[in-house]
DNA sequence: GCCCATAGTGTCAAAAAGGATACCGTCATG
DNA sequence: CATGACGGTATCCTTTTTGACACTATGGGC
């Protein structure tokens, strides 16, 4: 599926459908939820979200900050430090990033409980 | 990234991640979203998702029905006629699909109005 | 001097997703 | 008889995503 970085403006279909295309790729979701809680750093980040390698981390962080969801700051520091916190864009999604979680609480935690 | 039918359950990480893993590729979402307006026949969603090609739409309603979010019912006539509906799992994404429309309604419809 | 941490980049390769196209059976229509 | 609608399959191919792994620079600790 097309990034959003790469998408012809205008030309998706619904609003949904546009939505998904800027967050599309499981760890976009997560880094942003993870994000919600405030500003982390990259290894912050890499050992929040264990399942997701140092080149997929890089690679969905600087399209989300092509897609102008979170910012970037780098600290000329040795060590290197660089932080990522949302934007204002990236923080309006929070309902969507809530509804969400708890969704996946109320489905998927324990035993299938509400289940059709 | 691994679909839901194939996932070893209670590996994953947070909520939000395993309400990935059930929602992942766009055409899920939108499928879904569709649906929310009522029942609808394969035909119907391929004219109300004008991008989705055949194989991609029978291959996520397949994913769905797998997932237990959607119902598929197949009525034994000529021509055959096959109808989607939400689960009561399924229509509890409510609240999720909602707040993605109107997220991107704020923010991808028209002019960035509202980018940070 | 050697290893650690930070925040990456580069390369290779596998796997998955997605697209294009053709085909199926059945019945109705022309 | 040919065509079309319906709801798909099957096959092939390309693009995208993802993973594994090595490598970089710098400075601090041992």
């Amino acid at each position: 599926m097309p990034r959003a970085s790469q998408r012809k403006p205008g030309v998706q279909g619904c609003a949904v459908e546009r939505t998904m295309s800027l967050i599309d790729g499981k760890w976009k979701i997560i880094v942003l939820y993870k994000l919600l809680g405030g500003t982390l750093r990259f290894n912050e980040l890499r050992r929040l979200i264990p399942s997701v390698t140092q080149r997929m981390l890089t690679h969905q962080l600087r399209e989300l900050e092509a897609d102008g969801l979170i910012v970037r700051t780098v600290y000329a520091q040795v060590p290197p430090r660089v932080e990522y916190t949302l934007s204002a864009r990236g923080r309006s999604l929070e309902p969507v990033l809530l509804a969400m979680k708890e969704w996946g609480d109320a489905n998927l935690s324990s035993s299938e409980a509400y289940a059709a």
